[in-house]
DNA sequence: GTCTATACATCGATAGAC
DNA sequence: GTCTATCGATGTATAGAC
């Protein structure tokens, strides 16, 4: 059992915070080191450069993404359950690591190479995805919901679950007259919202069944 | 008249495509005197130094996002078809500069402040915010849609138009066996799939009117 | 306005003592 | 494993000729 206090962790730690401020490029090494309480050949002397310790760094924001989806999601349920799971999941996990969809989408910025191949690496052992398009599938054929797209509807999911992470920054400016604005608040109730336009729809419906 | 082919536009043009595919920090000045066929000599003559020549293109980029829509939304129209026009102007203008939504949000990533500042700026005479919002409420209070939180509600239209594009680089990756995906359509398809989805929403309806 | 040449700072990476 | 000191490369910015 390793402790979470060794030298190689506190570097993993530091990284994370500095590469999600700054970007690849806009975080020094020289920041890490001493946000990690070393200096800067330790860095090297555990993950050889730059490049790799980036690397290390996003694979494990990336994967703890989808591995807590994949623990989230009951791959039993109805797809409205699970969509609200879906949803849900990635309010609860985003309001605690608010930098993790800047992050990741400042990587896609750069090309995406390494996302790309940490992505196709974990969708060759990943099930969510297959399952979640079975479900929707299913729903569709008994009618429970609509006919639809199965992949305009997970962008639309998931886009509306992370833009406010993305936005967040200049969401305040957008929303002038808030000093008092209560985060927590608003995104327990952005779950809700989320669900009930795109379950629901935003037109009235006559028929309450 | 100025020309669209002096110096100084060639620089912004080039500035433009390098900070969008390279970040703030990635970019460098060397490769944008090269794209523009110039020397970096006359970066620094035209716009003092690179943090001046950021601050100048993301504001044309930002910009160009607002004034395209405030031009696209009909502010005497009915919300649902402003709805309409929001989806449609979003999905065609990132079509066309898809760098942008990865541009601003890396932007954002950083802390956002040239972002804020520039929003900030916006806001004091952008009339577009104002005029959804009552537009919004107008809608709710003759029953046109159910009563929900316009922040909530904005943020969902704009996280689904704008996600897919975010995450581009991946969803190829998400969507495996299209090689022959016809991205044209799809985002065609897109604007109808984001409209019936928020508006009439997954489960289906008894009454049609 | 435009160029070449270069000064000056910063950063990633390594050498070598302990 | 951890440190200090330093090298070499790269990048921003400027000086000065044309």
């Amino acid at each position: 059992m390793t402790a979470t206090t060794n030298t190689e962790s506190k570097i993993v730690e530091a990284a994370m915070e500095i590469f999600s401020e700054k970007g690849r490029h806009g975080a020094k090494m020289q920041e890490i080191a001493d946000r990690a309480g070393i200096n800067k050949a330790m860095l090297h002397y555990y993950f050889r450069n730059k490049e790799n310790l980036y690397r290390t760094i996003f694979k494990t924001a990336f994967s703890s993404i989808f591995n807590k989806l994949e623990s989230s999601v009951d791959f039993n349920a109805g797809f409205d359950v699970q969509m609200k799971q879906i949803i849900n999941c990635y309010i609860d996990m985003l309001s605690k690591h608010q930098k993790l969809p800047l992050f990741i989408s400042r990587e896609l910025g750069e090309g995406g190479a390494t996302a790309r191949s940490v992505v196709k690496e974990y969708f060759k052992t990943g099930r969510l995805h297959h399952h979640l398009r079975e479900s929707m599938m299913k729903a569709m054929n008994s009618g429970n919901i609509i006919p639809v797209d199965p992949r305009q509807l997970i962008i639309t999911i998931i886009g509306s679950s992370l833009f406010f992470f993305i936005a967040e920054p200049i969401v305040f400016t957008i929303f002038p007259g808030e000093d008092d604005f209560d985060r927590k608040k608003f995104l327990e109730e952005r779950k809700e919202a989320i669900f009930n336009t795109l379950y629901y729809g935003l037109k009235p419906r006559k028929v309450s069944s």
